[in-house]
DNA sequence: CAGTATCCTTCATGATACTG
DNA sequence: CAGTATCATGAAGGATACTG
């Protein structure tokens, strides 16, 4: 190893990471389900009893654009955690709903989500607190 | 204001926190905890029983980088959800450890990354599915 | 209504090098 | 050991316009 070249190390390193990528998929699903809409979409469908429509989730959470909404629902249909059904009317109407395996994670990221809300106080105070410390040096 | 009952005001707490809203802090707050890096430093935290040096960190997480593990460590201490603690000898020795505000939390991001641990297979075959299904379209 | 397509900017991240 | 500093780049995300 101590006749490695700084290329051999390099070559070495980016393997070694495409290795782990591999053979870690749990950690590519863990950076999905670490997301902040994906938290949001999927709190607003547990929060609301039955199916709910496009329209309603990109008006529940209020500064989604229309991109993000679509391509982290599309991913979470892709992923087995949201339902879409579409029903061919005019104009045409389209229903998400978590399906039992979204279910099974809504509680766990909506406990997250309530956290936030239960300790922004105690986060805000921390904050300040650090802030003065960190000014005071 | 003084004739808010302890219902009203509570309703409006939860109001002001919704983390649905745009702009509210915990808005910004669940954006925090929605990392993959925070993810991973906190569980790491919480599965070993002490403190953890930052080089066990960087070790037990492979993947992170040192700027990364760094500015994770200092937003999370910040907030108030890590310790950190700096023994001055040579070469110098730096511990962290959550917080009380930091056990609270922890559980809730452990239980994720298991759900994604737990369900990885199950997510695996939806995503087989849907590629098959929106190839053959 | 429920998207798609495109452009464009900023920001997050990684690589690299240096330090008390 | 435990960082800090700097640079480069790709990608995330927003704004806008268009469509079946």
């Amino acid at each position: 190893m101590a006749t490695m070249t700084a290329a051999q190390r390099r070559e070495q390193a980016r393997v070694a990471y495409d290795a782990f990528l591999r053979d870690c998929p749990t950690n590519q699903l863990l950076a999905r389900l670490s997301d902040k809409w994906v938290s949001l979409v999927v709190a607003a469908l547990a929060a609301h009893d039955g199916p709910m429509r496009y329209s309603d989730l990109g008006r529940r959470i209020a500064g989604v654009s229309q991109k993000m909404l679509t391509q982290t629902l599309r991913a979470l249909e892709r992923d087995g955690i949201v339902g879409r059904t579409v029903t061919p009317s005019v104009p045409v109407r389209v229903d998400y709903e978590l399906t039992e395996l979204g279910r099974s994670l809504s509680g766990l990221l909506v406990a997250v989500k309530e956290w936030a809300e239960a300790h922004m106080d105690e986060v805000a105070v921390a904050r300040d607190r650090y802030d003065q410390e960190t000014a005071a040096v």
